[in-house]
DNA sequence: TCCTTCAATCGATGGATGTCGATGGGTGGA
DNA sequence: TCCACCCATCGACATCCATCGATTGAAGGA
């Protein structure tokens, strides 16, 4: 049975104590906040455009080239470049005066999932 | 061969012709912005708690049991779970003077596999 | 009918964020 | 040596966002 089916068969309950809540699920927290970073790191078109670009290039990408492709400023792409630098999704490599960026060579097999669910 | 083993491998430009950028691969604009508003969504411990909780509950879930085991006022618990309904990520059902939330039973499938690559 | 409880909304506030122009360091061609 | 180009950083600014206290409305028990 699917999972969404499961739910609506749930019923709520008619009578509960007033002013008396039961538990909730263990969530981790380390987990929430771990989880809430990757999601902030992709939270922005801009951001999201670049790491499929390097996704589906399967290559190195020079930051000149998304200057040139992207409608944005220099120094908004390399914030954002930095962005997501810092996250841990991309890597850096100077090569003459041309800076390349790449997805990191070692993205979590879950990270890694999830962008194959998130990439058309 | 694994995907970053390939990545790697690749060699950068060693030559390329100054002021001039070469072209990236294509990336829907329409899609960037629909995916970035569901990162958005998820960008945040509190509202990610909220969705695992659902998630693994599989059952709907009372505001009030969250206002009581996550230690953040009713107002802003408020505000989260409106985010996540704006995001079409939970419904909601009124039960006698208790909201009921429940993630939505009609998910689109990607933003289901989304959420079980994400939930532990 | 009155009072208690629950939850959405409002207004305010401090902090984060996206964007840009200007600047400076680094690289390599002329 | 000088200049052109690339890119990271800085400072500034406007906007967005998470949070809270106060208020309001809805629902139901007494």
């Amino acid at each position: 049975m699917r999972y969404n089916a499961l739910v609506a068969m749930k019923e709520l309950p008619v009578l509960r104590q007033r002013g008396v809540c039961c538990g909730l699920p263990d969530v981790d927290t380390d987990w929430a906040e771990r989880t809430s970073a990757l999601m902030k790191a992709l939270a922005d078109p801009t951001r999201l455009t670049m790491v499929a670009s390097l996704w589906k290039a399967k290559a190195p990408i020079c930051i000149c080239d998304f200057t040139a492709g992207l409608d944005l400023s220099q120094p908004t792409l390399s914030h954002h470049m930095s962005k997501l630098k810092e996250a841990g999704l991309v890597e850096a490599e100077k090569r003459g005066i041309w800076m390349y960026y790449r997805l990191s060579t070692d993205l979590d097999a879950s990270t890694r999932q999830l962008l194959i669910r998130l990439i058309p």
